[in-house]
RNA sequence: GGCGGAGUAGCUCAGUCGGUUAGAGCAGCGGAAUCAUAAUCCGCGUGUCCGGGGUUCGAAUCCCUGCUCCGCUACCA
């Protein structure tokens, strides 16, 4: 309420030759947690994120497409921000490079740069290869030709237009060893000192038409258009109104966070601070570049599709579930495994049973007990007090863990106060107390859904969606998260089920694992249920171990119908090589499993007893595809 | 090759300006309870803190060295 603090948090503009994939996703929903906490806090937030929609394979793509550049931007443009919508990301306003204030924006700095003699033109040869189209050094030659095409690139002589980057690279290195938080985290920050360790050079900044016309024309030479990453950026400042309102630049500017993901570090951390010095930019007050996420570390054959993508879990699961994991699963800065069976743990143990269920057993127990109103919270006790000490010191400690980057400590400081109420409910067992002492019941039940209203509130950046629809049906009288905003006597409105638990884990592996349980019980079953089962016959193709395992090969087998991928734990009784072309006999219609990261569909079949196992195979040649049975 | 980061319980990670029996969550095992989404709660860890040296009264924590993984960078002149 005091004095309003500004927040502005950027992505980079993504560049629209893709579509939109977990790692842009990642950074926007990063941008997004911090932008929300920022605005619940208070201050006066500003999230720029957009599209990067100039340069040479943009104009490709359009080609390749037979359309004009400018449509295919749109088109890309519509689909980063659809994606953006059903992540619930809150920016503020979405970049794109073409639109006119930020050309003439760019071009206005071009022209500054000019007078001011921090660029100029020079004219070079070098080696170009038409087909990578860029310009190689001799020793980037590899026999005189281009590594890429093995062809020998043209000499050609060319005037293009320098940014005097090298003149700054002193002062850089030292700006960065003052200021320590510059580049985030650490190992970055030394990453960028070891690159500046080598001489930096002057950065091309143009390209000439002939070659490239897609971009921002040059306001000196209309023969030239801009180097893409000059034009894009400077949209951290064109985005806020550098060079249009110089208010509402500075409102905003310097920016409290440029999130990155690590692959960009150099053009943030050399190129972006030089440009701002040379135009008299002030620094931002962090880079943060985070790590990547790793989706199955086994890499799959390129043939298969079967690739469980990151944003698939998004319509299987709701965007808040997503959202929840990947900011509690990465620690910032290091990269972080992806996999649907690691969502899917995080997903029932914190959001299913602790957090979605803590909420069902008050809502359950206010109603039976309490006729859906919130009961009084009248003359807490020692335990009590202690639930309510820990929620009010808890959005201090969530907001330091923010503050320093540690999102997912942040989510577990939460988690672990959710937890503490649980224990706190089996402590006063209020479904027990409500016999004896309703009032004492009634005290537990409202310390324990005020408590819980609280954690809510603050996972609510993270979870927009479930949070706001839980909390709209606690009667609360202020939109913060201070003990004692719940109101007694008022209606708790009706509760549904928050995050379902979620049954169906993708691998069941666990083959071996059944023999101790009773396996010997003679159940019969008929015939129709044997046929339930497909089996058929089916020829391997393939066979390789599954890295990093010592009992899976991961197969291609031949069924007569299709080729599919099984895995299979017999690699320590066969040798991928001695199995191929081999018959085997398999189950075809079992449900699809995934098996250290490699989806499984079906099932070979083999015998075993003891250290012996021994593949099931025909005795003489028959197709693919036989039945068996 | 150089620089940097990482290597801690089955898994994901805390902890490290040296100091009590090295922690959390998840998974697993045993039990209690039954308000709740077969959820919750309680109890259970003989971990070579990557290996080897060293400094120290004392090291996961500092120094040296080796190994593995990752990143950046440079490349067999």
């Amino acid at each position: 309420m005091n004095s309003t603090k500004t927040f502005y948090v950027t992505t980079p503009i993504y560049y629209v030759n893709g579509m939109p994939h977990i790692g842009h996703a990642y950074t926007t929903i990063l941008a997004d947690v911090l932008a929300r906490y920022h605005r619940a806090q208070g201050d006066d937030v500003f999230f720029l994120t957009g599209v990067d929609e100039h340069g040479q394979k943009i104009q490709q793509a359009a080609e390749d497409a037979g359309v004009e550049p400018q449509e295919q931007c749109d088109r890309m443009a519509l689909h980063f921000k659809n994606a953006w919508e059903k992540l619930e990301i809150s920016y503020d306003f979405f970049m794109r490079t073409t639109a006119d204030f930020h050309k003439k924006a760019v071009q206005d700095v071009l022209q500054d740069l000019w007078d001011k003699g921090e660029i100029y033109e020079h004219e070079y040869g070098g080696y170009y290869c038409v087909g990578c189209e860029r310009f190689y050094t001799t020793k980037e030659l590899v026999d005189g030709k281009c590594p890429q095409h093995l062809k020998k690139p043209e000499f050609i002589k060319e005037k293009n237009y320098f940014f005097r980057m090298s003149k700054y690279q002193e002062w850089l290195v030292n700006y960065i060893n003052e200021n320590p938080g510059f580049i985030q985290p650490e190992s970055r920050k030394n990453e960028v000192l070891g690159f500046l360790n080598g001489a930096l050079e002057d950065l091309c900044i143009s390209r000439p038409k002939s070659r490239l016309s897609w971009g921002i024309e040059l306001p000196f030479d209309k023969d030239f258009v801009t180097y893409v990453w000059f034009d894009a950026l400077l949209n951290y400042v064109t985005g806020i109104g550098y060079k249009q309102d110089e208010d509402r630049f500075d409102k905003w500017w310097p920016a409290d966070y440029h999130l990155i993901g690590k692959d960009i570090v150099t053009t943030h951390c050399v190129y972006w601070p030089t440009m701002m010095k040379a135009a008299g930019i002030p620094m931002p007050k962090t880079i943060f570049a985070h790590g990547w996420w790793m989706v199955d570390a086994t890499k799959m054959s390129k043939s298969l599709q079967n690739i469980v993508k990151p944003l698939d879990l998004v319509d299987k699961y709701g965007v808040d579930p997503v959202r929840y994991y990947l900011i509690r699963d990465m620690v910032l800065g290091q990269d972080a495994n992806f996999s649907e069976e690691m969502f899917i743990k995080r997903y029932n143990s914190d959001l299913a049973n602790d957090f979605g269920n803590l909420a069902s057993r008050i809502a359950t127990l206010i109603r039976k007990n309490f006729g859906n109103n919130i009961p009084k919270g009248n003359n807490p006790g020692l335990d009590e007090r202690e639930i309510q000490t820990n929620g009010e010191k808890l959005p201090k400690e969530v907001q330091k863990l923010i503050s320093e980057m540690r999102l997912n400590e942040a989510i577990e400081t939460i988690l672990s106060y959710v937890r503490s109420i649980n224990r706190y409910m089996e402590m006063k067992a209020p479904w027990k107390l409500v016999k004896t002492d309703h009032e004492k019941a009634g005290l537990v039940l409202y310390t324990a859904a005020q408590g819980f209203c609280i954690a809510a509130k603050l996972l609510e950046p993270v979870m927009p969606g479930k949070i706001c629809s839980v909390l709209s049906i606690f009667p609360l009288k202020s939109e913060n998260e201070s003990w004692g905003n719940l109101i007694s006597g008022e209606e708790l409105k009706e509760f549904q089920i928050l995050f379902p638990r979620i049954q169906a884990a993708p691998d069941k592996p666990a083959p071996e694992k059944n023999m101790k349980t009773d396996e010997d019980s003679l159940n019969l079953i008929s015939i129709d249920e044997f046929f339930k089962a497909k089996l058929i016959t089916a020829k391997i193709l393939e066979a390789e171990k599954v890295l990093g395992t010592s009992k899976l090969l991961k197969l291609q087998i031949d069924t007569g119908s299709d080729t599919r991928q099984i895995v299979a734990g017999i690699a320590e009784y066969y040798a991928p090589e001695q199995l191929i072309g081999k018959t085997i006999v398999a189950v075809v219609n079992l449900q699809p499993a995934v098996i250290r990261g490699i989806e499984s569909n079906g099932m070979l079949l083999a015998a075993k007893k003891g250290k012996q196992l021994q593949l099931i195979t025909t005795s003489d040649s028959i197709e693919p595809g036989a039945s068996v049975g």
